[in-house]
DNA sequence: AATAAACATTGACTAAAGTCAATTCGAGAC
DNA sequence: GTCTCGAATTGACTTTAGTCAATGTTTATT
């Protein structure tokens, strides 16, 4: 993975790269490692280069809510800037993961020199806008069973047309937090979504014949048109 | 209201604010009207100067999902920049409004070349994002009842020690729709906040003695501590 | 002041999701 | 292969919110 080929990163200079290459620090982390806590002190952000990891608040009355879940080639804690320094959310890794850490001063610095490189990453924060807007709208609009099939939809490739394989990133429970329901009440809709849409379903595995069929289930409830445009953007 | 006032319009050039004055078209609208839809193309994006917008989406199947309800001095329809010149959103006058008009022309040029003002919008959208984090975490944490003891807190002068009256901005039908309810849930919801806290309700007033009532009833339910640090770096 | 239209509330019922407890399943340790 | 622990499922039940229909209330309009 370079640097230089991911997106948010696009129009960065060749110092800032430099930088970030001597400055940079990698490690491996096992499941359950906390990264950092809400609210903690920011000298870095990060990067991941595999695995996946977990951001998430806590509230006084210990409840937690997942704030995203991300996978390789995601960047966190880059918003620390703009909080005084201070991480909006806890991070966790969930899944055995390498993360690269950065100076958020090397960010910060690129942002305010390099013109491209700032109009970049406004289009990477409204990406993510659309993004939660979008989490919004179906945590509103559609009930359980079809919060899980535009999940599925999501992690295929949307223009198969045959048969489709897919394989669940991490624990259910996890999955189940990120759509923010119960691990029972996701247990339940996945088993409704198994009968309604004639899907299989062996534990992290998921087949069917077609997208078709979870696309006229959980589409109908979403402003977007299938495939998902923002999907491709990133890509 | 000075253009130059505006937290979002900080640091502007001298010639961008001239370009606004000039291309700028104010317009006074009543309730009900449609300001643009979704996926329209677009050339503008807007200022409201008094009364509220709503910005939402709508399903195939018919349910709309409410993304924004904005007051004065807040702009919107300036993320088409990012998202190829269409709206991401329609947006509709639900109080009567008087709303500016200015090219997204002269905003995505200023963006391009002041960097102080392209930091300046990077941090409102990064204030956005946590206003959004928010909601969704309230969605997923806090039942319909917290959710509005949530919403009046945050309609109120947090400073305030003594008796408090707050009233609601706009219908109880969009101040349900704005929560992610049913108007009906709304109205049971807040008979059950009247009945738990002791606040008094008449029509679109809301009376406490103190907002500590509210505070102890919906903030155990949130991430943030009470006062909310937002409202403040707002201001 | 009378009327209409939109908004708000209430009741009765249904549907969806959460909770708690009891098993069952499955991947890794030994 | 067996054991163990965490993950996942299932059942029974409760709570919460949505739906549909009826009825008040307010506000604007003539």
């Amino acid at each position: 993975m370079n640097l230089k080929n991911l997106s948010i990163f696009a129009n960065g200079s060749d110092r800032f790269f430099e930088t970030l290459d001597k400055e940079s620090q990698t490690s491996k982390h096992s499941k359950g490692k906390m990264l950092f806590l809400h609210e903690d002190d920011a000298q870095s952000f990060f990067l991941i280069k595999s695995g996946w990891v977990k951001l998430f608040r806590e509230t006084l009355d210990g409840s937690q809510s997942v704030v995203d879940i991300l996978s390789a080639g995601h960047i966190f804690g880059e918003t620390a800037i703009f909080e005084n320094d201070r991480y909006p959310y806890s991070a966790e890794v969930v899944e055995p993961a390498e993360i690269v850490s950065f100076p958020l001063s090397a960010l910060k610095g690129e942002i305010r020199e390099n013109n491209d490189f700032a109009f970049n990453m406004m289009s990477a924060m409204a990406r993510y806008r659309r993004h939660q807007d979008r989490e919004l709208e179906h945590r509103t609009i559609q009930n359980a069973p079809q919060r899980i099939g535009c999940f599925l939809l999501r992690l295929a490739d949307q223009e198969q047309t045959g048969p489709v394989t897919i394989h669940l990133p991490y624990d259910k429970t996890l999955v189940a937090s990120r759509l923010g329901m119960q691990p029972e009440t996701f247990s339940r809709a996945l088993s409704k979504l198994k009968a309604q849409t004639g899907i299989k379903i062996k534990g992290a595995t998921i087949e069917m014949d077609s997208l078709n069929q979870l696309v006229e289930y959980s589409c109908a409830a979403c402003s977007s048109e299938f495939p998902c445009k923002d999907l491709k953007a990133q890509a």
